[in-house]
DNA sequence: GCCTGGCACTCGGCTACTGCGAGTGCCAAG
DNA sequence: CTTGGCACTCGCAGTAGCCGAGTGCCAGGC
């Protein structure tokens, strides 16, 4: 009874903050929320609340803020998805659906994602895995430098620089494209080893050099785990949030070009089926221990394809973002899978 | 004479205003610099230079701090290239020659050259033209979902996704495959649409939508001026000029968030040979009117592979920012140019 | 036992005021 | 044309003081 106000009294403190950015006093609070009760009595809810760590004081003689820990609390047991309108839902489905390649449907999703909640977005780029070689393409960019692709039957297409030794010649290369493509292609990835370590004595000596290299390069690109491409968008929000940030917003921006950081970040809700939200320190990160992370990921099946979700201030709408994300999640996730 | 002395003024009051981002006046001026004249002299100097427009002041009463104008004459006729040292060159080679492939090329690039400068960096991945097809690649993603990629001799890779009306099998895309290679392969660009416009005739009729659908993406991938990729890095950088954009950080994030935009600005450098500045309003955006832009192409040859730069405060050092991106330049164009 | 109204107290932020000093413009002399 | 002198301007920093939102505590009431 008494517990149930008092939460009660933490959501409303969450919610105005998350509205107008200014403490909130036990005065306001009573009015506007109808709790039922005086001002007198919310003072002392809020005084077991800031005893309990959900809720602080910037000064003293200032109203309360949520704490990092009063966010969560709010999050887990306080909130439930606010759903999209009709509209919105339609929105986000035509503006996804001109998509005509994977980096046009990861572009607009990312830019969706950043407009619809005003905050920095990140898209992963979506894996495969578990996928067969199905073509290598050989390319002559300058006698001694070679250009490999390499097109597997999920779709995923890598691509390497190859300096060689010794000049090579059209001729040579093409003879390279078929040894490779015959030796290789249908090749399953657990298979690809052997074969690829048989592929020197499938040529002629003086391309053994190169064709190992070539090899190598097959190897990493199929058995190392890739580096994983991200795309992001929306960073002028952060400006938006000025007073939540002050001058920390420097080394946000710097975190967050950092490739291995975001991956950390949105690659570990990917499996995770759900939306999950990290706040401040949470994050594991210290420069955005001042900011919150909404991610899930996408993409049909046991294991998703990749992941998304937006950095935000931790005075955020939840509800309403972690619905953005997982509809933005939703339809991606169609675009891209199997139908 | 007397005109040779102003100039120098201007100089003394660029550098100085460079360095400290103070309003530099005449007394500061007369000391620091070895003019051999009073600060009274100097003073009617900068009255003069102010009548004309190189210099302003932000209050009366104040020193003086240069106009976009006043940097646009420094930059033509009183700074040089200054030339970077054997170290610092030595650098950007060892940082740049560990790339493996394009991606890693221009990532490694942008980085480099915001590192470098400390200012945001933009590259422009490059582009090449004239290019005959090397090989067309089908993927079954899904029943109704194909991926194709296109390869050409030059090294671009194109991926495409395209919806069939009707489920497609294994086997049809095989066909699909072989068709398009044949009847592609070896094709110049500007030869394309004939060949193109006669693909579905060779296959068979229940086929021929889906064929329509991709020689209609064969064409768009060759003949229109394909959505260039750019990549960006140092946008933490803007932050540390924060006194030089106050408020307006925000619209120059947005402004560098818009691809078109950042084209129009480091692809008008490409193709002509030389770093070139582009100081204030010259920019012709208005977000970024109090930035500068530094660009210039990369590659060999009559046309540049593509365009590279970096965008920062008006007070900025030109001579050192110009070495830099003339620098970086030059290297990526050999690594990726013919040898 | 919990809620309520009253009351004294705290303290951050805003405004007004003032003095300082860097820098200017002008002028008359060299 | 240059120079030193001089009066003037004005932004900035530091100080003082008021205001009001908000708190904690307490005694009385349901």
């Amino acid at each position: 009874m008494l517990e149930d106000r008092r939460l009660e009294v933490l959501r409303a403190i969450v919610e105005d903050f998350v509205l107008s950015n200014e403490p909130v006093g036990s005065k306001a609070l009573a009015e506007r929320h109808n709790l039922g009760v005086s001002p007198a009595t919310v003072r002392n809810d809020m005084s077991a609340l800031e005893e309990e760590g959900y809720i602080t004081q910037p000064h003293t003689s200032a109203g309360r803020i949520p704490t990092d820990k009063g966010y969560r609390l709010f999050v887990d047991r306080l909130s439930g998805v606010k759903p999209l309108s009709r509209a919105e839902r339609r929105a986000i489905q035509s503006f996804l659906e001109g998509a005509v390649d994977l980096d046009d449907v990861v572009n607009r999703s990312v830019r969706l994602l950043a407009q619809l909640t005003r905050q920095v977005a990140v898209v992963q780029y979506p894996t495969m895995t578990s996928s067969s070689l199905r073509h290598i393409e050989v390319v002559l960019l300058s006698p001694r430098r070679l250009l490999m692709v390499i097109i597997t039957d999920t779709g995923r297409v890598e691509q390497r620089i190859i300096e060689s030794l010794t000049p090579v010649d059209e001729e040579t290369v093409s003879e390279l494209r078929t040894t490779l493509n015959c030796a290789l292609t249908g090749q399953r990835l657990a298979d690809a080893p052997e074969a690829v370590s048989a592929l020197p004595d499938l040529t002629r000596p003086e391309l053994r050099p190169c064709v190992a290299t070539m090899a190598g390069a097959v190897l990493e690109t199929l058995v190392e785990p890739q580096e994983e491409r991200i795309a992001m968008a929306g960073t002028a929000n952060l400006t938006r949030a000025t007073v939540d940030f002050a001058d920390s917003l420097r080394s946000i921006l710097e975190a967050l070009e950092e490739q291995v950081v975001l991956m950390k970040l949105i690659g570990s809700a990917r499996d995770t089926g759900t939306v999950t939200v990290r706040i401040g320190r949470e994050t594991d990160v210290d420069a955005l221990r001042s900011t919150a992370v909404v991610a899930t990921g996408y993409g049909r099946g046991p294991f998703a394809l990749g992941g998304m979700g937006v950095v935000g201030p931790m005075r955020m709408d939840y509800p309403w973002t972690m619905a953005a994300v997982r509809a933005v999640a939703k339809y991606v996730g169609e675009l891209l899978g199997a139908d």
